[in-house]
DNA sequence: GCCAACGTTGGC
DNA sequence: GCCAACGTTGGC
């Protein structure tokens, strides 16, 4: 099982979105990067990815799971782009910053401060834990 | 709002 | 197949 971070502009696709979708969860449509769609194709069922809003937030601000594996984007009038389908698990208690993020040696390494544009992205189980260790308070488990 | 970094397109 | 021109993303 592998981990993942999906990119999003709140005013375009937020998590409040992401999450009153539900249990159906939805296509993480609009992707129109071949790197983006690779790592989508990747994807199984049942993998894990952290939602973060991209802009003015620039926050990882919950936990979604993979619930359908890369299909035809429904929006995309061009049979290059795929996508899967997503749904919203849980909230962070504490919503972790990019500058948090960035303050963290063991951290330095993610895509997401290297290669801000990529809005799809593999994440370490390392980077993984440590960022679920932050965002999650102990009192919520 | 600016601009750096990165992708894509198309002429040659 | 190269590369200049252009477009987009997202942090600042």
């Amino acid at each position: 099982m592998r981990y993942w971070l999906f990119k999003s502009e709140p005013s375009t696709w937020s998590w409040d979105n992401q999450r009153a979708k539900g249990e159906i969860g939805e296509e993480w449509d609009g992707v129109r990067n071949y790197q983006a769609r690779n790592f989508m194709r990747e994807m199984k069922l049942g993998d894990l990815g952290f939602f973060y809003h991209s802009q003015k937030e620039k926050s990882v601000v919950g936990i979604v799971e993979v619930c359908a594996e890369c299909h035809p984007d429904s929006k995309a009038n061009d049979p290059r782009w795929e996508c899967v389908d997503i749904k919203a698990v849980r909230s962070f208690t504490k919503p972790v910053s990019l500058d948090d993020i960035k303050q963290r040696e063991a951290l330095a390494e993610m895509i997401l401060v290297k290669n801000s544009r990529l809005s799809v992205q593999p994440v370490t189980e390392q980077e993984w834990r440590e960022i679920c260790a932050m965002g999650e308070t102990s009192a919520h488990k």
